[in-house]
DNA sequence: CCCCCTCCGGTAAGCGCTTACATTCGCCAG
DNA sequence: CTGGCGAATGTAAGCGCTTACCGGAGGGGG
């Protein structure tokens, strides 16, 4: 194997020079048609690749663009990355990945940022909490940015109405009947770190509100967003509050809210009815009622937008509010109640 | 915002040539402690980031490493992702993602091989499948490679004993006196794509024939490895031939099959009992009987040969073939018939 | 006291592209 | 025929870093 052709190569080849080569290749103007199929020819070949690191250190673009979310493993977030992916991989740009999960990878990321921000032309941000202030560097820094579940009022965000969401999967249950509801994947302390699990869990407490009924501290529970995080948090609410319904902050924890209660010996939703969020597919096999968001849709969104700025676009900061949907089901299906609370 | 620091600046403010800055900064040797200070204080004192593609260009080493996968939001890959970022991070390496899902867009990957091999220094690629030739002009060029259920005899690899898994899972029902077994995932067209698929298939018409039974091809069909494509195949295998047991190749598809299952007014598992694989959390919750495989540490050692490569291993190809575990749950557990919840 | 060897550190030549600017080439109006 | 004017092409200066190679400075043995 000869070493790899450059651009030279394809010039001499081709019998012009290497300017001429580089307009030809990437569809510039002022390039004969005829001397463009001429290029093409020699550059086919060759099998010329150009360098991408040559490329994008003489442009001062990457080709790339970056997405940051805390966790890969969990279906919002695997779904999220689908989302970028694919409307990334159609304009062929490099799709590049940053974890950051937890205090230290914050950390970690914010002091890489102006790193980051040489190796990709754009980024997708999800989820991520910090300062204001950082932010703001990030505004006044080269690439556009995009976020998804933050809005900060500097970027193109995409987002859904958490507050509303979590409202009308609280109302359904109180319609139901239920009236000692808990919350698992906010806690008190929310939105330091979570903002999404703060507005889902105002909106529970508004919807409650609405009824003249209260949060109390023991429906109120954090917990990691897995099924053994919503697991541990079920048995605890279990214990502490016995209350007859409980809706969760993902599909994840729902279920394993639900095998909490099966393992407590407790019918969903008979004795205790299940709400989450999400609706991954799983939810609806599993009869889970949950609230529904567009998540590859709003990756999709978020990733357009950053597109669109890497084309120029210097219109006014984008705010996309998707919308979401109770799925109604098994889960929370009335008719296993009537009996139990018609008239509580 | 001044225009970011070049090394040359670093190198005035610190009062050496950039070549001492580079040094001082990469860790390489002779630097004086004193002048490695000097020169970690001055570009502190900057900011100093040094430009990646000026730095790769200059070295021809890319700082990322390749993940290729033919899906983002399933859990299996999602898991293999997250496996692979863990230890990138832990280098400080880009992850640079490429999904190469269908047949065109494995024919896109291979034109763009020769170009991804020049943006990253090693790659891992999982549960590819591309003609023999191809194989080996990846061996032939510049960058490591490991695979991750495929196994090319030509690069470090990180596999399951599908055959001997499918197997166990398959001698499992049979020991609880099935004999109409359904394989949900495979087909008899299985291998074309899906080499795994096509290993369990055969694992599982071994075990059959061991205790004289067979396969009939209204008890082998594919199917897509999701929940719907689980549901759909089930309705499809209950429709034909009235299984006792079935297999399915993935924990969605499981899920999948239960939720058919349970539109098919069959219960699971007197009527129908239902064996995954992976066993994500979610098969726990639900009491799915499953093969587990340990997806991130498979997913983590293979992305650990890829940076022992890149740091000179130049020992033989290694094939690591992973443990797997059945773990016996609800949805075929005999027992089930008379307790109910009779599960830990 | 001189020489050679070892460390440090500096000089400068790339790495393979992009692009501002210069140059050439047709072609048409005068 | 010739000057002029775009369009087409070429020239060459970077982009910001790495690294081969070279010189200089100590230090110890002869």
């Amino acid at each position: 194997m000869s070493r790899a052709a450059k651009i030279e190569d394809v010039a001499s080849r081709a019998g012009v020079s290497v300017a001429t080569v580089s307009r030809a290749l990437r569809g510039l103007p002022h390039v004969s048609q005829k001397t463009r199929e001429k290029v093409l020819r020699a550059a086919e070949e060759l099998d010329y690749r150009p360098n991408p690191h040559a490329a994008r250190l003489a442009a001062g673009r990457s080709g790339a663009v970056g997405v940051a979310l805390p966790v890969l493993n969990s279906w919002f977030y695997a779904n999220v990355l689908a989302g970028v992916e694919a409307v990334l991989a159609e304009e062929a740009l490099d799709m590049h990945v940053v974890v950051v999960d937890g205090p230290e990878a914050i950390e970690r990321f914010i002091a890489e940022l102006p790193s980051l921000s040489k190796r990709v032309d754009g980024l997708v941000i999800c989820d991520l909490h910090m300062p204001d202030q950082l932010w703001e560097d990030l505004a006044g820094g080269p690439i556009p940015v995009a976020t998804i579940g933050v809005e900060t009022g500097l970027f193109d965000s995409v987002t859904i109405d958490n507050v509303a969401a979590a409202a009308e999967a609280v109302g359904h249950l109180l319609d139901l009947g239920h009236r000692r509801i808990g919350l698992i994947g906010a806690g008190p302390e929310a939105s330091a770190d979570n903002e999404s699990a703060a507005l889902r869990r105002r909106g529970t407490i508004e919807a409650l509100k609405a009824r003249g009924l209260e949060l109390p501290p023991q429906l109120d529970v954090a917990g990691s967003f897995s099924v053994a995080g919503g697991k541990e948090a079920a048995f605890e609410i279990l214990d502490r509050a016995a209350p007859t319904a409980v809706f969760c902050l993902s599909d994840e924890m729902a279920i394993g809210a639900m095998w909490a209660a099966g393992e407590a010996s407790l019918d969903v939703p008979r004795d205790l009815a299940v709400v989450g969020f999400d609706d991954q597919p799983i939810a609806e096999a599993v009869g889970l009622t949950t609230v529904r968001q567009p998540v590859s849709i709003m990756a999709a969104r978020a990733a357009n937008s950053v597109l669109s700025r890497l084309e120029g676009d210097e219109g006014p900061v984008q705010r996309h509010v998707m919308p979401t949907e109770l799925q109604k089901r098994r889960s929370t299906d009335f008719r296993h109640l009537t009996h139990v609370h018609a008239h509580s």
